[in-house]
DNA sequence: AGTGGCACCTGTGTGC
DNA sequence: TGCACACAGGTGCCAC
């Protein structure tokens, strides 16, 4: 389910929930996730969330006696509901809050995360997250940056964007969604990229994340933000799904083809 | 060290 | 209708 923009929107539609309410209870299943849910998540029981924030595709819940870390792999989703609202299949871990308010994460295919950074750590070198490249909106990740880490890769462009120790966030939508406005085939080896293009390329990444976000990110099958709403940035694709359709730029068919296993959307004749 | 392949897991759609 | 199979928005580990 979700790239950055989607985990973005989760974000912003649990943060009001959250913050300023005391966690009062969490339900933790005994399935496992990605990996076996943190059962120190517990000390933050009794603790006010101060704050909620993002890093990559993960977020982080934040309170004085440490943080829970959260991710939502392919499937899962974070909803806001009523305090015992009944529980669904695939609801692996709820949060219970002094608003009479749960936070809750479905997750189908589990593989997902939920883990804890104690208090006294700070959070950037936990594990999962010490090892993730720049934010996209952030200052640090220019098209020079972009071009220098490229020109040490022979793998696929497409594939080296999606590497989040790159840059964090562009999964498989936006990045053939990226390499399209920069008029970049997704196949070409990384280090054939010129300066010109990775400016283009880092420009584009941020431009269409935004964008995503704006329109509340990309729902395909079940993406939803907390609240339920659907994401609407799905009727701004331009080739991601539309393999067999015209180019919305010169008409040509869009094709696909696989690229380190995932399936891959491009224009044969804009993007060279 | 970098790379491709694969595993993790469930649900859905397609073709026979 | 039932079955087998491919595929799905992510990540990390494993041999080469």
């Amino acid at each position: 389910m979700p790239e950055l923009p989607e985990v973005e929107v989760t974000r912003l539609g649990i943060i009001d929930t959250l913050v300023g309410n005391v966690i009062e209870d969490l339900f933790i299943s005994d399935k496992q996730l990605r990996e076996p849910i943190d059962l120190r998540v517990k000390d933050t029981i009794g603790y006010k969330v101060n704050d909620v924030q993002r890093r990559g595709k993960y977020l982080i819940i934040c309170t004085d006696n440490g943080n829970i870390l959260l991710h939502l792999g392919m499937s899962g989703h974070l909803k806001v509901l009523d305090a015992n609202t009944e529980y669904k299949k695939h609801d692996h871990f709820s949060i219970k809050l002094s608003n009479h308010k749960e936070i809750r994460l479905n997750d189908t295919r589990r593989f997902g995360l939920v883990s804890f950074i104690p208090k006294n750590m700070d959070i950037l070198l936990d594990k999962h997250l010490s090892i993730l490249g720049p934010e996209p909106f952030s200052d640090e990740f220019t098209g020079k940056y972009l071009f220098e880490k490229l020109q040490k890769r022979t793998i696929s462009v497409k594939a080296c964007i999606m590497d989040s120790k790159v840059v964090v966030g562009v999964g498989n939508i936006y990045a053939s969604e990226s390499l399209f406005l920069s008029k970049i085939n997704p196949q070409k080896s990384a280090c054939k990229i010129t300066l010109k293009q990775a400016n283009e390329l880092c420009m584009h990444i941020k431009e269409i994340l935004k964008r995503s976000i704006a329109q509340g990110g990309t729902t395909l099958k079940d993406f939803s933000g907390a609240d339920g709403k659907m994401g609407y940035f799905v009727q701004r694709l331009n080739v991601y799904g539309h393999e067999g359709k015209p180019c919305p730029i010169c008409s040509s068919i869009i094709k696909s083809v696989v690229i380190s296993g995932r399936n891959t959307f491009y224009c044969p004749k804009c993007q060279k």
